[in-house]
DNA sequence: TTGCTCCTCACGTCACGTGAGGTGGC
DNA sequence: TTGCTCCTCACGTCACGTGAGGTGGC
């Protein structure tokens, strides 16, 4: 068969069948009086080889030795073809995430692309300044110019705090791109990642960022449900009021909850409930005294008839610290 | 700065920026007396944009018309950038794909290689006869030649009837690696995968497999519970009872499902709850007759004394064809 | 005779690396 | 003086594409 054939029935150029040949890959058995190239089935069979190896990702000097050494064994080099294409793999993703992040912010020009890409470079440093920098200036530039998804990537992923505070501040300045992605985040395996979540949720004054704290309230992990109960209280929702009454039974962040319940308590139905709740949850006996004592403590901040009952059983509590405590409170609120 | 200095500080070697330079990409601002280069801040923020665009994949000359030809807008040419990336990522995770195939059949030699190549290569053909030798090349060849992940994909998508058995044939004789991708096969989102999926495992003997259809007989996909039942059947399990009395009834390929019955009711005991079962099933009414009819046609195969029973009052069913059928089968049974 | 195929030789592409042979600055 | 850096010119790599200029077969 002329290379012409050849070319056509297996889909190599004659240009590459010429070249394969000076490389000593396929010798044509044979050449015609003219000094035509003659394929034989053999040498078709041959070509075919080349190109399956060659799909595999070998260079042509592999084929050569895979074909004709025979010490030239497969296994190590299929494991090498197997790491290098997950590195390729690896590299095209990343490559593609930070292409698809700068279409996504429509530059205009390419320095719109060049501010992006530096910005995407910056965030994503090794150095805690480069971070925090990038940080403060993509808050401070109007919204729209930064990739929200990237803030959001490098805001889960902040261990320094102060970076991490510009992170969530430049969040919060960036539209509400930023939820979604976050609420992944409340969804992550990894237990910093979901904390850093419902912070950077926190910070976002919005509606969809309360109702998204409000869905966190039945996260299964304990400390995203506290710091949405935290988040909401401050916002003047009360959905998170068992969330805060176990903390300070349970002693965690106590003080914290403390003052989220009493911020809560400022209209007057509520406080009756909240004290309802917390008095609901007094601990009793000798063991459960210095939880009583962190209970009675909160109560100080809650107005109205139901606290000051409990307030005045209180102050004949057993524990000597309980009782002082319910006393002294008692004493302060002026209506004993 | 002189050009070593610029290599060391922006990782782009000497040769680099003298070949950037002949591209017209960035001319030193200054030289020495010496013909030294002198290279500017300027110069140096040029440097590190092209570094930045040629970090995105774009080509050297690309890079040339983005910093000089202001009419070269971004859009395009990144969504192309988004576009070629994709498609680079779908092609190395399809060649990640086979080396790992054929990585997995541990190839002594490149001839194994090279048969593995074209074996899948021809599981993926377009033509149905080839993709039918291959099937039939890889039944008959000795196990663990074959990546077997490979066969079961093709059993899952394979839609002419011929093929598909004589990949199921192949499926039956690869061994147990074929078991955990076709239980993934039963998750599919596709019905028709699921069902190939089932009608694969169904052929495949081991106790493994009669494990996977027992679970089977809970997926959601009631096609797929009802050749699940089949199959069980045919294996002596009676845990598709169930799903075999509710074929008969509902008129679905109620003649397999009868025969399995009867198949099973081999054993005493078992015939008599079966016949149990199938009497609590008769529909009532005229509206219920045809369904009736199946019921009583399948209680032909079951032997034993609730059978008689049942049958002795159906053949004064108000419905002359139940009646009559149920008269018949009575008679047949010799035991009226 | 015309159009097609084949031949060899050789340059171009792309983003570089690596010399050779020579010179300037500390 | 020595070692270092810089200069220009140019070839090599890899897997090709594309001629140029010439010839053979139907």
């Amino acid at each position: 068969m002329l290379i012409g054939d050849v070319a056509r029935r297996s889909g190599v150029s004659a240009r590459m069948l010429r070249h394969y040949e000076s490389l000593g890959l396929v010798r044509p058995t044979g050449r015609s009086e003219a000094g035509y190239r003659e394929y034989s089935g053999e040498d078709i069979q041959r070509i075919f080889h080349i190109e399956s190896l060659r799909s595999l990702g070998l260079s042509l000097r592999e084929v050569g030795r895979a074909l004709d050494d025979p010490a030239f064994t497969p296994a190590e080099l299929v494991e090498d073809l197997i790491r290098e294409t997950r590195e390729r793999i690896a590299r095209e993703t990343e490559l593609l995430t930070r292409l698809r992040r700068i279409g996504a912010a429509e530059p205009a020009d390419w320095e719109d692309v060049l501010r992006t890409v530096a910005l995407l470079q910056a965030l994503g440093s090794e150095s805690a300044g480069k971070r925090q920098r990038a940080a403060l200036s993509s808050a401070l530039s109007s919204a729209g110019e930064t990739p929200v998804e990237a803030l959001v990537e490098a805001a889960l992923r902040e261990s320094d705090p102060n970076v991490a505070g510009a992170l969530r501040w430049a969040l919060a300045r960036s539209g509400e791109g930023a939820l979604a992605p976050l609420a992944e985040g409340l969804a992550s395996t990894v237990a910093k990642v979901r904390k850093r979540a419902v912070q950077s949720i926190a910070e976002i004054p919005d509606d969809a960022a309360t109702a998204l704290l409000r869905d966190a309230l039945t996260n299964p992990d304990v400390v995203v449900r506290r710091y949405a109960a935290l988040a909401l209280a401050a916002r003047g929702v009360a959905d998170g009021v068992p969330t805060l009454i176990e903390m300070i039974v349970d002693g965690v962040n106590d003080t914290d909850a403390a003052d989220a319940l009493g911020a809560l308590a400022g209209d007057e139905d509520r406080a009756e409930q909240i004290a309802g709740r917390l008095v609901g949850r007094l601990p009793r006996g000798a063991a459960g005294a210095p939880a009583r004592l962190r209970v009675t403590q909160a109560l100080a901040d809650i107005p109205g008839p139901t606290t000051t009952r409990a307030l005045a059983e209180l102050s004949h509590d057993d524990d000597r610290a309980v009782a002082l405590t319910a006393a002294y409170i008692l004493k302060l609120r002026g209506d004993t």
